[in-house]
DNA sequence: AGCATTTGACCTGG
DNA sequence: CCAGGTCAAATGCT
């Protein structure tokens, strides 16, 4: 068990170093992910596939059949820091890996517009981080409702006014979202439904203005569904993102704004199938870390770098196109080494997942399109 | 042409 | 009058 938890340890270490070595290569202003990085990534697998093993002979699988499998990782934090064999920074760094991966993963199973959906799944929430054992009220903080009142918590904010304005109070929904921390950290966190900006402004006392969105389908299928984005002061990763009304355009069968599988709520009780089937849907859509990648490693950062084409306007933050490549800059290496623990037997699947196959981009950009 | 973003103007409640 | 929220013309991209 020790030498599991060293194990682990050590492939993060290696991970948090391919980490930075990454920041390096990008300041170095290097093109294309070098031969050293190759090797990181190798390395970084063995060491897992290792743990893997080991693991699944030791009776931890049952563990992880019923905790997801963030709190997996969780909790193998926990274990090292509780056993002194892990050094801060790589402690903290572990965290905020872990943390942002249960954001993100939370974030998409949540539908926004659904209040009872929301609450419920904050509620579990606090008990899949309670039942942790390293459960802090990390992801309290991080991923946040507050229903009614916006003002409260807010630098400067409150107002609301008109009439229409007035629903905000009855159904405004407040959440928390880490922003990218690489690459281009404008863009809003998705929320898998597409956007359409309709104004931005300068709020009072706020560093960072705020960002007024409605659904794109808001004509065709009269979705009233709308969000204001806006960065907190004190945190310029972290969104605040409140939404307003529900969305009613993914009612329509052919309605595109939101995949089925995130428009439905969560059952009361997510089991560690339902978790499992949630990254696993994602992933056909998802290049994560290789989309990632090729941001941080890009040319011309997000959009317009080769065949992407860039959004409406100079410094265009297109809903559109966040919608498909700033959803997976949250992933950071803690998804990776969860995806190799994940991962079967094969490591050339675990590696598809990291580091996907090129003709993937394209395609994607393709699609896009 | 159609759709998206930008941005200044406008509206409204406090 | 001020601040927040929205509108709509201008502009850009595909």
């Amino acid at each position: 068990m020790e030498e599991i938890m060293s194990l682990v340890v050590h492939g993060c270490k290696l991970a948090k170093e391919l980490e930075s070595n990454l920041a390096a290569t990008m300041a170095a202003g290097s093109q294309q992910p070098s031969l050293m990085i190759s090797r990181s990534c190798d390395d970084i697998i063995k060491i897992f596939s290792i743990v893997k093993e080991r693991v699944d002979n030791n009776g931890m699988v049952e563990y992880q059949h019923h905790q997801n499998q963030m709190v997996y990782s969780e909790a193998a934090v926990a274990a090292a820091v509780a056993q002194g064999n892990i050094d801060p920074s790589l402690q903290e760094w572990l965290r905020s890996s872990v943390t942002q991966a249960m954001d993100r993963l939370l974030f998409h199973k949540i539908p926004p517009f659904d209040t009872e959906g929301c609450s419920t799944t904050t509620t579990q929430l606090r008990g899949v981080t309670g039942g942790g054992e390293g459960g802090d009220g990390h992801v309290q903080e991080t991923l946040m409702e507050v229903s009614a009142e916006t003002s409260a918590g807010r630098g400067g904010g409150g107002g609301g006014s008109s009439s229409h304005r007035h629903r905000r109070s009855e159904s405004a929904r407040i959440l928390r979202v880490p922003a990218p921390r690489f690459g281009n950290t404008e863009i809003p966190p998705d929320d898998g439904y597409t956007w359409r900006k309709y104004g931005q402004k300068e709020i009072l006392n706020s560093k960072f203005p705020r960002s007024y969105y409605r659904c794109t389908h808001q004509k065709m299928y009269n979705c009233l569904a709308k969000k204001q984005v806006q960065r907190l002061d004190d945190d310029p990763y972290t969104f605040e993102v409140t939404y307003h009304d529900d969305h009613t355009c993914h009612m329509s069968s052919t309605a595109p704004s939101a995949p089925p599988s995130q428009a439905v709520a969560l059952p009361p009780v997510v089991t560690h199938d339902q978790m499992t089937q949630t990254i696993t849907m994602q992933q056909p859509s998802s290049t994560t870390l290789g989309r990632w990648l090729s941001m941080e490693l890009g040319t011309g950062g997000s959009g317009s770098s080769g065949g992407g084409g860039g959004g409406a306007g100079p410094s265009s933050s297109s809903a559109v196109r966040y919608d498909r490549e700033g959803e997976h800059q949250y992933l950071n290496v803690a998804n990776m080494a969860d995806a190799m623990f994940n991962s079967g037997s094969s490591s050339s699947n675990s590696m598809e997942f990291i580091f996907p196959p090129v003709e993937d981009k394209w395609q994607h950009e393709e699609k896009k399109k």
